[in-house]
DNA sequence: GTGTGGTATATGTGGATGCATCTATTACCA
DNA sequence: TGGTAATAGATGCATCCACATATACCACAC
């Protein structure tokens, strides 16, 4: 299957960062967002709310996330943590060399389609392009206990 | 999906018995040879590998199968317990009322091609009918809580 | 108004799967 | 005999489905 190819050649090259595609995106979304709950994430990211549940852990597991209080105790707020943020830019210039080399090896035509299909995995490339990348470091919340 | 109906009608009805369709297929068929590894467990049940050393995992960690030595220290091969037999054959007589039910509501010929393209569900079920079970007529004595 | 029960919402959990990899062993060949 | 290729499983991550759980909320009896 395509989005298979794709996931792969993300994956591959994203590898350094440590990040997963996966994980990429909802780094840079969340980074987006400033802070979001399941919820939120489902639409933009097109992700199952279990599988998001279970991807939100590993990330969490790994310190790139960390909850947020919240007044309505249903939701589980989330955002980055200090060691989220450094990897989820460190990983950008490598999203953007795999986004690169997709455009070199399959052409804009086939990529167009391609980008139709596998919203899920594009949409935060795409939408996130120049947003968060060029602001820099924003809101320096010195009350995350970065372990 | 059909699968995903049918599937639910066996689990639903297999309920009682604790065992899920899936577990009683792998289950039904390690009876049927007495003893097995994944790779032959691979191919009766078209199972992905990696799918039957989970499940196998479980019914493991549930005290259904046991792992048997074997020559080749590579090789898992597993066996039911006696807990493994007695839940199965607990279970036959709701596997044969889950299969009448079915047959009933969905009729013959539509049966005929979910049973081609789910062969995997139901090969265990055609090929152990009447081998392993004997006599799977009596009437259950347990009832499903239908919560 | 207030407590209560029913409904809606936000997640979590268990099981099943697939793909890409990794590890442990065994089989084989130079 | 060493070293390497081939096997048999195991593991990590991503997903989906069905179901369980925890809150939040809302309408209503009192």
């Amino acid at each position: 299957m395509v989005s298979r190819a794709v996931t792969q050649l993300y994956d591959d090259i994203l590898r350094p960062s440590g990040l997963r595609v996966t994980q990429f995106s909802i780094l840079a979304t969340i980074a987006r967002m400033g802070e979001a709950n399941l919820r939120q994430l489902e639409h933009p990211l097109a992700i199952d709310q279990t599988t998001l549940t279970r991807s939100l852990g590993l990330l969490e597991r790994d310190g790139m996330i960390e909850r947020v209080p919240h007044h309505d105790g249903r939701v589980k707020a989330m955002r980055l943590t200090s060691r989220g943020t450094r990897t989820l830019e460190r990983a950008r210039p490598l999203w953007a060399r795999a986004q690169e080399k997709l455009l070199r090896e399959v052409g804009t035509k086939v990529w167009a389609d391609a980008q139709r299909r596998l919203a899920r995995l594009l949409s935060v490339a795409v939408e996130g392009r120049g947003r968060i990348g060029g602001g820099g470091a924003h809101s320096p919340r010195r009350r995350a206990p970065s372990r």
